[in-house]
DNA sequence: ATGAAAGCGCTAACAC
DNA sequence: GTGTTAGCGCTTTCAT
């Protein structure tokens, strides 16, 4: 042992995989590692599978399903297992894949598979209550791709809450998960007359209070902006953009403490974890300043 | 073959690297990858990557020199090579490294590594410049982290070309590249009476910004913000950052294709690739109003 | 307890 | 050209 020390001996992960069958890595597939949200949740994954041992081997899949599938094919038989983030593959393929190797998914729900989740319905909750707080009484809503589970969540959460508060939504898009999709959103909302809206994420409210300010718009002034995500841009921003936080990097970490524990008991069961998220209030939004809304047909209401 | 097609045969690289020694991995380090600055490098080295069929092991050094030695040696034998970006480490470990490995450096200069550099000073000196042009005649300066190689290039370009144009410079920091830091230089920038301003990245810029809005200083009414980078926020911020653009993804690309023909090629002599930069005039910068730098003991110039 | 050997899935070098 | 075999560096099993 000493005279291995001496020389710095280290094992040859290579061969040990070909006896043991395990590989010592973990394979991460991102949409676009360019976002923010996912470099975030990328590097809470990193970590994390360091203090366990594991390397991880990343794809990003260029929002692609054709690339996604071909990625895994490729690095599946050099890793133990993966976590895929808001898979853009349909469920049947994914439901496919869990045959073959063991896989955490975040952002979605496949049986047969962990999942890291956000809980979106409590997001949209905090938002909505807090737009009707400050007099909103009519929410737009910025859709994210269609085939995004978290979209889906959102939007129901929207709906679901908004009927409680009594409040009337406006669903526009979808959109892609942009900041330039943001700002052609703006448009569209201030053809609507709106005086709140809620984006998909928060690049895309950042693009739609960019392209507002642009126009000579005031936020909070006339419209609220509420983001999703809270990425570390969110709080640069000027105003500083009021957003739902999702805990970025403790979502990554969860990911893969799920991927090691099923790689150390195969035979337990998936486990499902739901991420707490908390409405981050800074300066996007503000008191609906206009008595009633504009778009209403209604007139003033009184005596109420 | 056509039964190996059948059977979805896929060869396993495990076993491949034991006999042939080639792993077909690269290893990329970064020092923080919640810094857009390098998920832009590792996109467009992931791309690059996959078209010359290397897979990349990922590791987030998290800015500390030690913990990226140790990471080198745990990827070591599973990689054929690194990239490594801005490294933390100092130049007799990197040189030792060489011995062992091949490895590709993002600016930094190690004798028998390739590199990938942006030209730092002809990015100074567009922004020198275009400051000049606006009439500013006392500029600042950020610096960042001070053992970083771009650091000691912008500044040392800000010292030359302020001076073939005639103007004073004002240093200030280091500080760390960050958000957070810039909106602490906000406030030694009001004292130090400046008109204008380079930082050493668009993290800093951004925080700069963000803080002079906040104490109800115009930009660049008052001051103008140039930022190094054009990370994907600096085209966001309000005003839009007037900033030097290195070309991330590119960057990245151009790193793993240095890496791989060194690879393929091992007795070929190292490479040194200079990224050519460009200034993106936006919001952030505008003329001086101010007729003469305040901070000049001189009294006003008449009859000039 | 310590030591020897088989074999994981490939590639490369050799024989035919 | 086609087929056989040794051996890459480990782990695990089996024998001592």
């Amino acid at each position: 042992m000493a005279v291995a020390d001496e020389l710095h001996y280290r094992p040859s992960r290579a061969a040990r995989s070909l006896t043991t069958g395990k590989t010592g890595n973990i394979g991460v597939l991102v949409p676009d590692l360019g976002n923010p949200f996912f470099s975030g949740i990328l590097k809470g994954a990193q970590a994390r599978a360091r203090e366990s041992n594991y390397a991880i081997f990343l794809a990003d899949s260029e929002e692609n399903p054709r690339l996604e599938m071909e990625l895994v094919r490729e690095m599946a038989r050099q890793v133990d297992g993966f976590l895929i983030c808001s898979p853009r593959l349909g469920d049947s393929q994914l439901e496919q894949l869990v045959r073959d190797t063991t896989l955490v998914v975040m952002n979605r729900r496949i049986r047969g598979a962990s999942s890291v989740l956000v809980d979106n319905a409590s997001g949209m909750r905090q938002a909505v209550e807090h737009l009707a707080a400050l007099g909103h009484t009519r929410i737009g809503f910025l859709c994210g791709p269609e085939r995004s589970w978290s979209n889906r969540e959102r939007l129901r959460g929207l709906r679901n809450n908004a009927r409680t508060h009594g409040l009337e939504t406006v669903e526009l898009g979808p959109f892609s998960p942009t900041f330039e999709a943001g700002q052609s959103a703006a448009d569209l909302i201030l053809a609507r007359n709106l005086t709140a809206v809620i984006a998909f994420n928060d690049l895309m409210a950042l693009g739609v209070m960019s392209r507002l300010t642009d126009r000579g718009v005031s936020v909070p002034g006339e419209i609220s902006v509420v983001g999703f995500d809270d990425i570390p841009m969110a709080g640069m921003a000027a105003p500083h953009l009021t957003t739902v936080a999702v805990p970025l990097g403790p979502a990554g970490r969860a990911a893969i403490e799920l991927l090691v524990e099923q790689l150390a008991r195969p035979q337990a069961d998936q486990h499902e974890e739901m991420l707490a998220v908390q409405l981050i209030v800074r300066g996007s939004t503000g008191p609906n300043t206009q008595g009633h809304p504009t778009g209403d047909v209604r007139g003033p209401i009184l005596g109420h």
